[in-house]
DNA sequence: TCTAAACCAATTTTCACATTGGTTCATGAA
DNA sequence: TTCATGAACCAATGTGAAAATTGGTTTAGA
């Protein structure tokens, strides 16, 4: 019992050291393994637990077993990620992520997706409805993102604003008529874009922090806090 | 022609007015929605087609006719995203990202969840190859996103740094033995939980950016700039 | 010229089947 | 008995083809 037991082991060892695994770090099912290593299905299953509570491999039924750490599994499903989630969470998300958003658009912005953006800040003015309101609102922040000339920020972003529409979705108050003339929303657009026209990355960064936690505010009322 | 042409279209606007679409706005086929609205598929065409035009509808070979906007596509295509990004722009997120990740960290982290942090930056100096190295950092660059206590943040997280991954992973150097004692690293890694664990979000955040700016120099370097 | 039916191509859904890690159990050696 | 061994079985997953669905296009007919 006691080499007839290491052995097999060291056997695996040897081989993930040697073998040429595919790009995904997949090794060959158990039975094939068992098979090329001479040695039964049992024991080589309990060699894999061995390395596998060493968190050297992972395995999963159907899939096989591969070398190194187990990917992480949440990365992208958003309706799992929006059960887990609440209107707080994301409003502390936006305070942390657009900010930054701002900075780097400040930087990187063309001049037409300025104009674009000023653009949208107009019509977020003329919007006859909260409903235009917010799709131009939403066109301006995604705008920003775009701006940052940077596609994983801008992906990153799309996933977040995707997440906050299925969160605020269920609770959307049925405001009356329109956007108020002095909507705080206005003036504190017209800030940031200013900052973002200036080129100036810190004044376009605290200027979407004043406006975010404004929203954040008007939030925290709805909910009845 | 006058009036026998627009009577459709306001058919199926008083439709989708009246009508309880699922959660993804989608409406019935063309096929049936003719039927019920008592009208030829030909002319609903028309009038979906008019819809269309004014930006209230959109549709998709395959998959139907939904209201509002379209979608925006490269949401959660991971591998999309990874086609249309580079090292650089990873960078530029997670420098943008990551200092308030550590912020927030900083200002909600459990006790036990700075200990395992603590942990896993002893083991990236004990790490006996560069492969270890990187599972731990990982682990500790993750862990701050946990410390958030924020489940949104923590996904948009975990998607950058499969991103990160994905993008990095062909150039990834096989560099020889281990990293150094001194390796940059390890005190910057230190001064990061220093501050998270002294709840200073500027600090921590401070001290995530000037990591960051290391790592990104090395980038540089490695790139061959 | 307009309409409705037929047809087309993109997409989703369904289903059967193979694969794979996990579990149970009878067998047999120590 | 006790415990390891291997075969059979189980449930989760992947695969791939066929069928159904759906918006788009063409065509014949009134």
């Amino acid at each position: 019992m006691q080499n007839i037991d290491t052995s097999p082991l060291e056997k695996l060892r040897a081989y993930l050291e040697t073998a040429d695994l595919g790009e995904d770090g997949r090794l060959p099912p158990e039975r094939e393994l068992a098979e090329a290593l001479d040695m039964g299905r049992t024991v080589l299953r309990k060699a894999l637990a061995t390395l596998q509570g060493q968190g050297l491999v992972w395995r999963h039924v159907g899939k096989g077993t591969f070398m190194g750490e187990r990917p992480v599994a949440s990365a992208t499903d958003i309706n799992a990620l929006v059960l887990r989630t609440n209107p707080m969470e994301v409003m502390a998300a936006r305070l942390a992520f657009e900010p930054e958003i701002a900075r780097l658009a400040a930087a990187n912005a063309t001049g037409s997706q300025i104009n674009d953006m000023r653009a949208c800040a107009q019509k977020c003015r003329q919007a006859p409805t909260w409903r235009q309101y917010e799709h131009y609102d939403n066109r301006l922040h995604r705008s920003l993102g775009e701006a940052t000339q940077n596609a994983l920020l801008l992906a990153l972003l799309d996933t977040m604003t995707t997440v906050r529409r299925a969160v605020t979705w269920s609770r959307r108050r049925d405001k009356p008529d329109r956007p108020p003339r002095d909507h705080h929303s206005f003036e504190q657009h017209d800030r940031i874009l200013e900052a973002v026209a200036a080129r100036d990355g810190q004044a376009a960064a605290d200027a979407m922090r004043t406006h975010l936690r404004t929203v954040e505010q008007n939030l925290r009322e709805s909910l009845g806090n």
